[in-house]
DNA sequence: TTCCTTTCGTTGTAATTGCAACATAATTAT
DNA sequence: ATAATTATGTTGCAATTACAACGAAAGGAA
């Protein structure tokens, strides 16, 4: 059963969660404390398994885990449901959703244990307050900073999973490493498992692929170094 | 050889196509004029070939197709170029970068044709203007709504294509497109090639998976009407 | 209608991949 | 140093897929 309690929390604990986070990223903690007030932001709490956004509707609020943790998950149509992604302290969520009321929610937000969850209302971020505060315009830019750096993260990562073979996937990871580094030698923050998650491939037949490549003399490595030949 | 030209444009021709685009969204001709003078919004001309932008390096500015066409390209470790997205009229470039410094073009922007591009300095459409003019608000409005469509599409199609198999990417589509028709029958914008083409599969692949799909009643399905049984 | 074009389904084959199982190397803990 | 754990490489096989080629169906145009 769904239960929540809305009180009056002690923002100056939560204040010091949030100026981890990237939305408050730059921004000290009386000026997140004055922003939390002029937002209107509202925490609610709630107990494992309760909803905290269901999937099919629309919402208005983004929301950030201040305690405990949440799940984001997918039901198929027979009711299976599906993990998609765990988030923890500092994470938000919803903020896709919340800037259009258009925009129906294909996941639902699920409590993973106790949890608390700040609440602000998209419409409070997006326009400029009454008081016309000058902190509100640097949360205005790290929001579309949010978006702006997964959106880089997904389109690159899209370019190189739509290959079609695993050879065409690590190679054109490889030289998007390269141009980023502006050189042919670069190391990358992936293990080879992490590495086959990312490009949506099995491990082992990432790393036969790796070896050939390395036997035909086009890339060189060792460990999360590598090199492009020629 | 790059060949600049700056010049006051007819800015009322340019309105006729801003106001087409979602940027512009629910902004009337008058506005979007006052807009561009206040963003100080300028164009410049390209011949064919010209670079636009270049890969590596960083930007301030957006930029809105308004004649001609361009192309996005990426250019690997060897030289070779690729073609990743063709934009035309109307098509805005450079947003997900413009926002911050620290964001490196990993793709050149190159006019495929004679073009004439409009450019709008980012800082001055986060910042609020000094006139605080009303429509500033959607403006920026409709720009984080561009960022969270396309960050709500590439999510889900990620989802989709990272599945292992051709019947776990098209279940995992048709799943989605039932949930957000909220029904077990739906139609979908896509015909067969679209289709494989979006879930980055072979097209006579995906029409047997799907063949095997309807005989085994798990799917029914007649040209791009659905059914998903069970 | 008839012709033409596009879309879709089917089939066979070669190639690729996932998977499991194991070997080796590297890292960490004791 | 030794043991335990983790990361990486290798191999064979079964399953899946891409690809090409073809034919049927559908839709449009003459």
């Amino acid at each position: 059963m769904l239960q929540l309690q809305r009180k009056e929390d002690n923002m100056q604990e939560i204040t010091q969660i949030l100026n981890k986070t990237k939305l408050f990223n730059n921004i000290n903690d009386q000026v997140i404390l004055s922003i939390l007030k002029c937002l209107n932001a509202q925490t609610k709490s709630y107990n494992k398994n309760d909803i905290i956004f269901q999937a099919g509707s629309t919402i208005n609020e983004i929301g950030i885990v201040v305690q405990g943790s949440i799940n984001v998950i997918r039901e198929d149509f027979n009711g299976n449901s599906n993990i998609i992604a765990h988030l923890e302290i500092g994470d938000i969520f919803g903020e896709s959703f919340a800037i259009n009321k258009n925009n129906i929610l294909p996941v639902s937000v699920v409590a993973s244990s106790k949890c608390k969850i700040l609440f602000i209302e998209f419409d409070k971020i997006i326009s400029p307050c009454i008081s016309n505060c000058q902190f509100h315009s640097i949360l205005m830019r790290n929001l579309v900073n949010i978006f702006a750096q997964r959106n880089i993260l997904l389109t690159s990562k899209m370019e190189h999973i739509t290959k079609k073979s695993i050879k065409e996937k690590l190679l054109s990871y490889l030289n998007e490493q390269s141009l980023l580094h502006k050189s042919d030698t670069f190391s990358i923050p992936f293990n080879r498992q992490e590495l086959a998650d990312y490009l949506a491939v099995d491990r082992s037949a990432l790393s036969s692929t790796m070896s050939k490549l390395k036997e035909n003399g086009i890339i060189d490595y060792y460990k999360n170094s590598f090199k492009l030949k020629r």
